[in-house]
RNA sequence: GAGGCGUUGGUGUAGCGGUAACACUGGAGAAUGUGGAUCUCCCUUCGAGGGUUCAACUCCCUCACGCCUCCCCA
């Protein structure tokens, strides 16, 4: 046993992980372009101030989970534990509220909480967001969701539902909130302690409450629907609306909030239904809504805002569960292998073309008996194995050898990328640009009758 | 952050106050010199450190990590 362990609460992606990691990342950010929400980068720590200031009212709980980082004996700077502040903070500093609206981006990163961990609970863990800014029309809020709902269904995750609520904006809300003060005021003394605390700080999340009393008596309160403006709920309507016409089914829950006080007017999130996740309360794989004053709040103008973010995490896991295949493929497709011990450099020389031509190729290094190498070239998980060094492989010639099929061929060096071409499949291989001529690139043909 | 339960080779497990077992996996070698078969062998001192004891993996303490309930959940 290892001597040194993760830190608490932090792990590995191994390669197999790491890549269906990298899958999602790839359609989740794919899709993001698509919709128009080029991806963002924000350092992995802020001023702690970026996240207090937008934690709002709950600051202080806010703070005590917050990841903080000391620099040289100087405090002040905190890992991120959420997406939104950081772009937010970005897209004031760069001035962005001063270009055409609305500006929209998406992300995804590692965020840190100081909180002990649980299962699907990790102090590092992954989000990918979406932040729209300078939008207040309810087809925004529509987009958002609209993204996320197919995103997940792109993914393969069906076991899941989507609740939605408003709970109005900056103005109605003082009234929200006064109106369950006073309500709830009235069970201060059979409130659990917990519970009791939220009265003063965040009224909403007593809704959030465990305790059955608790929810007895939050079942009473007023319904947070009905004291928000006509305003609100003309926008709320306009929503679900939208969500109707785009055929997305999802359900009202009146007593859904969110933990952060900047959320105004449509919350939502998407919820795994499958019953091991919700033995211990809900569990959300994304989640979000708009924040209208959070801008403001961080000292900026008033500039309204909707967003979405999701647990990579646990929408790797609920997809696992639900027995989604991701391809975590990580073996290199074609082994190289000779019965020449002294031939580490030609058997480069043999992989280099391979490589080139986009194939997976990996090495046997040893001097030991082709058997061997051939054996380890499967539990590698070769499919084709290219041997030189042999009899047959003499005068510019190697075999390629299928291993699953257990047949191989001769083949003259100058056809050995043909030939492993008929076994495996070339990769795509990224470049740093697009190829010309590529399908958008093509101008428009004139038309004579323009 | 609070309370609880755990931590035995790569994985999953057994075990007991006297110096560790099983399955699979893995490594080396043998023999075939184009393969996952067979044979032999190997990888563990039981999360870390301390204490009690003639003797601890087995008892106690501390720490680390994991899981559960709670808090929190951006």
């Amino acid at each position: 046993m290892p001597t040194y362990q993760a830190p608490r609460g932090m792990r590995d992606l191994l390669p197999e992980e790491a890549a269906g990691f990298d899958r999602l990342l790839s359609v989740t950010l794919a899709r993001a372009l698509r919709y128009g929400y080029p991806r963002i980068v924000t350092p992995v720590v802020e001023d702690r101030e970026v996240f207090l200031r937008s934690a709002g009212e709950t600051s202080d709980t806010a703070g005590k989970e917050m990841f903080e980082v000391v620099l040289h004996g100087q405090p002040g700077i905190a890992l991120r534990p959420e997406g939104t502040a950081p772009v937010a903070r970005a897209y004031l500093e760069h001035g962005l509220h001063k270009t055409p609206q609305p500006v929209r981006f998406s992300y995804w990163e590692p965020m840190f909480r100081g909180q002990r961990p649980q299962k699907l609970r990790w102090r590092q863990f992954w989000q990918w967001g979406l932040e729209n800014f300078g939008a207040a029309e309810p087809a925004a809020d529509i987009e958002i969701i609209e993204f996320t709902n197919g995103l997940l269904a792109d993914v393969g995750l069906t076991d899941v539902e989507l609740k939605v609520n408003s709970i109005g904006d900056t103005t109605s809300r003082a009234k929200v909130k006064a109106a369950l003060v006073e309500y709830f005021s009235k069970y201060r003394d059979e409130l659990d302690a917990d519970c009791k605390e939220r009265l003063e700080g965040s009224v909403l999340r007593i809704f959030d409450c465990k305790n059955p009393r608790d929810r007895e008596i939050a079942a009473g309160a007023p319904k947070i629907r009905e004291l928000i403006s006509d305003e609100d709920r003309a926008h709320f309507a306009a929503v679900t609306d939208g969500l109707e016409r785009l055929g997305i089914r999802y359900t009202i829950d009146d007593r859904k909030v969110r933990g952060f006080d900047y959320y105004t007017r449509t919350v939502f999130e998407f919820i795994l239904t499958d019953p091991e996740f919700t033995q211990a309360g809900d569990i959300s794989v994304a989640g979000g809504g708009r924040y209208d004053g959070l801008v403001r709040t961080m000292g900026g103008p008033d500039v309204a805002g909707v967003g979405v973010a999701g647990g990579v995490d646990v929408l790797y896991f609920a997809l696992k569960k639900q027995g989604v295949k991701i391809d975590e493929s990580v073996n290199a497709d074609v082994y190289v292998l000779s019965g020449d011990p002294d031939d580490g450099a030609d058997r480069l020389q043999l992989a280099t073309p391979l490589r080139e031509a986009g194939f997976r190729v990996a090495i046997d290094y040893s001097k030991r008996s082709l058997d061997k190498q051939l054996e380890s070239a499967v539990k590698h998980g070769a499919k084709v194995a290219v041997i030189r060094g042999t009899e047959e492989s003499r005068g510019g010639k190697v075999i390629v050898r299928d291993l699953v099929a257990k047949s191989q061929r001769v083949t003259r060096l100058a056809a050995v990328v043909v030939e492993v071409g008929r076994h495996v499949p070339k990769r795509p291989r990224p470049r740093l640009i697009d190829e010309p001529g590529a399908a958008g690139e093509t101008p428009f043909l004139s038309d004579p009758r323009d």
